[in-house]
DNA sequence: CGAAACAACTTGTATGCACAAGTAATAATT
DNA sequence: AATTATTACTTGTGCATACAAGTTGTTTCG
């Protein structure tokens, strides 16, 4: 073995030990962690180590701090500048269902990708799946997804906690979004695109095409998404 | 005088400093801080304290660090998630010109902004401008901005910094945009966007909605944005 | 001359300690 | 009973120190 050496820095070893507790749920989005002292008798540390593992948990919004308090785990894709469905009026409740029109199959790749893609990922094959998302029941996005089946496995549709991808990425894999790249577009619906959301053709669309990349060493997620923006736009908001 | 108790946090007094010089070019893009020692023996403290400060600054995109080498200051623009146009084929230089359309000048609050103003935005008067921004001489992006004037003070066209109005705002007036809430629609152009952006009426367009938060207590900034992206779509990344 | 070793810098990780400041429940006082 | 003070926790700030690890230029050696 040569590549590969892993320096032991041991707040890196207490931040994965906890990150790993949250995403199994050991501690619930809500829940506080164990003070800083608790942690440092558990670990034989000095609290400035711990503190630095609770600090890389902050900036990747896993946890809040509250002075007095303690440690707070939240909902990590809040703190994502992640972009998402709004409701209507703003207010009024909706419910978002998702449903998986073409199963987690391999494919090739499709040139509609705008990004480059690495040697790597031109080399293996390609999983592939296609979603549509559905508010108060009417389709409101179209959902193209792509990876490279050499750095994961085909992950079969009803393996999908909540019909979440993302999420089982996360529960199930210990995968997390480090970071994405967009380019939108306003586009007028094509054919395909008018069937699968029940408008008409040529009606304006969103297109959003997007890399995540992820703290899995190759693996990036490709994202082709086209939003009928008429009743539900697109928020994204982002915080220092 | 009783609210505005500043604690003394000595690794802020030396963030504010250094982010000040970085911002007034004394430490100018590209060139390195000086060392964390060196800091430490201007504010007599211990590099425990220079490091928390530079960690900050670190968060607010201001640095870079390498390891060996020092603190480089970077462009703070690519650490924001701001959306930002991208050139046609993603290599070849393009130039993009700012025309203010509206001088800066005091109106009434347009409805059209999708963001409840606070109790003091309603009660003040609202700062106005109109902007045309131009790729290769055609114009791409018709942009709408507000803000209270309570807030800040109308500042003349003239005034602005190679044109931009958010580099007018960190060198002159040291105020930084720490957050935005933005949203998206894909709508058809108007006759009136259509005009300024030379467009047949009715092809679609990217409108933003968009709430800037600043490090200026209660200044907001609010743009309203028409994209054509037919040539020229929107970027967008972020990272942990 | 070229390569390796070294020295002098930089930032990164870690220990150990002390006290400030915020929170919440309990005890003491009025 | 209501208010205030105390106490025991929490996280926040700061000092002093030590060594690891990465970078760069210089010196030494073959």
């Amino acid at each position: 073995m040569k590549g590969g050496k892993i320096k032991s820095r041991k707040y890196h070893t207490i931040q994965e030990y906890i990150r790993k507790r949250i995403q199994v749920g050991t501690y619930p989005v809500g829940s506080y962690l164990p003070s800083e002292n608790e942690i440092c008798g558990q670990f034989s540390t000095t609290r400035t180590t711990v503190r630095k593992a609770l600090d890389e948990l902050l900036k990747e919004g896993f946890i809040e701090k509250e002075q007095g308090k303690g440690s707070k785990v939240v909902e990590r894709r809040k703190s994502l500048g992640l972009l998402t469905v709004k409701g209507f009026s703003g207010s009024i409740d909706y419910e978002v269902r998702t449903i998986i029109t073409k199963g987690p199959k391999i494919t090739q790749w499709d040139p509609i990708i705008p990004f480059t893609l690495t040697e790597e990922e031109k080399k293996s094959d390609c999983v592939y799946f296609q979603r549509v998302r559905h508010i108060n029941d009417r389709p409101v996005v179209l959902e193209n997804n792509w990876y490279a089946n050499d750095a994961l496995q085909v992950i079969d549709s009803e393996e999908f906690i909540e019909g979440s991808f993302f999420k089982t990425l996360s529960q199930a894999y210990f995968i997390e979004v480090m970071g994405a790249e967009q380019e939108l577009r306003s586009i007028p619906a094509s054919q395909e695109v008018a069937k699968n959301l029940g408008i008409q053709q040529g009606i304006p669309i969103l297109h959003i095409s997007v890399r995540f990349h992820t703290s899995k060493q190759g693996l990036n997620l490709y994202g082709d998404l086209y939003c009928n923006t008429t009743d539900y736009p697109i928020r994204n908001s982002y915080f220092l």
